[in-house]
DNA sequence: CAACATATACGGCACTTGTCGATAATCATC
DNA sequence: GATGATTATCGACAAGTGCCGTATATGTTG
């Protein structure tokens, strides 16, 4: 799944390693200067890579070197990797935080008002952030990759949805995607379908609903820490 | 997206490579002896690498050693493979096949006669196989890592739900799902939600309609080829 | 516990990496 | 078309891989 892992993957099992290895060094735009700088090197080792005059890499070399693109890449802002992983926020999610400080989803259902109705069983897990996702939107604009994004950095999140009908969908998502969320609340739902419940209770993912007006919510979200 | 890719990527990037390395043997469950008889080497070769003797193994070496186990499975009839591809068959998917030769997704609705009711666009897509889901099984039975295995060796497939109320549900699990159908069948609805054909125009995914009872509807699928 | 299959340990040798530094070739671009 | 940055090429040498064969452990299982 790490990045990182792909990009040596697909060097390690490429005919021609050194190709690989420039044509991620490109994809990164970083120099062969620059790169060999931040390990320490001199340039020419990493042409000679390239170019194939060592044909077969060391692992811990490689390492090294993929390690250092993704360094080089994160302190400058992280672009490239983020178009590799994540992609740019799209409205329908109207809202999303980390918390510097953990948070019990016990505490968190508590701050929002809500009214635990499955997944009793997990109410002491510990949340790192949340996720605010406007139900329809989502499903109409997002793509698969996008729904990734849903999560941030931890996926020990609480994941509010918006514009809930009857909560079947949002589970269902939930149950097929292979990331859960730590905590899932339905913001003023119109009924609910028992369906989501017991589906909260198999995964084991308390789900609460709330029925705070929406700006009160934000309000309260905004509080957290 | 290649197994073999994620193998390698996951020794070359692990702390001691060859630790990674005997997972994967062992995971495949290959021997020593076997794995290295099959690359004309002798067993110390392996162990070494293994033990950690030889700590950075070139790429060409890892390249060779993930191909010989992926061989050797595959010759063995590809057990590990598809167990890490696909899982263990539930009975939430009565039916699943792989086609020898690909059908057009019109002629494949017109087999089972179904009725089109969205994403039209896409009608000649070729499919390489079908999986029967039976939805409500599927949901409460099969774990996130399950869902994988609903597509066989090509994603480029009909998905055909039995007991579908609205056909909401799992036209949103796909939308969530990084994988997608070539076509998808509904068997016997209750009624359609809007909102599920929109979603198939949206992914350009062809969705139809079967009311053939259900052993006519096998009866059809198995003669396909 | 034999007997067998499997895995580890190790000395040894040819060949390749890993690394440098210097020089030469490319490539923008002012 | 001269300047500066980027990449390619290459000789050199220490360190390490790639490979063998054999000897030794460590399981299994009849």
């Amino acid at each position: 799944m790490e990045l990182s892992e792909r990009i040596a993957g697909e060097i390690v099992m490429s005919e021609e390693p050194g190709k690989a290895l420039r044509k991620w060094r490109q994809i990164f735009d970083i120099s062969q200067k620059e790169l060999t700088g931040h390990l320490g090197l001199s340039p020419s080792v990493l042409s000679d890579y390239e170019s194939g005059r060592r044909g077969s890499p060391g692992v811990k070399m490689v390492q090294k070197i993929v390690n250092a693109m993704v360094e080089i890449d994160q302190n400058r802002g992280g672009g490239t990797l983020e178009r590799y992983s994540e992609d740019s926020i799209s409205e329908a999610i109207p809202d999303k935080r980390e918390f510097t400080k953990g948070i019990l989803a016990e505490e968190f259902i508590e701050t929002i008002e809500g009214r635990v109705i499955g997944g009793k069983s997990r109410m002491r897990r510990i949340l790192w952030g949340y996720s605010v996702i406007d139900s329809l939107k989502a499903i109409t604009t997002l793509s698969s990759s996008d729904y990734l994004k849903v999560y941030g950095y931890s996926s020990e999140r609480a994941l509010i949805f918006l514009g809930v009908m009857y909560g079947r969908s949002p589970m269902v998502a939930i149950r097929s995607h292979p990331l859960k969320p730590g905590l899932v609340i339905f913001h003023q739902p119109g009924s609910i379908d028992p369906l989501a419940v017991e589906l909260a209770e198999v995964e084991h993912i308390p789900l609460a609903v709330t029925d705070l007006p929406l700006d009160e919510l934000f309000e309260r979200l905004h509080k957290m820490n």
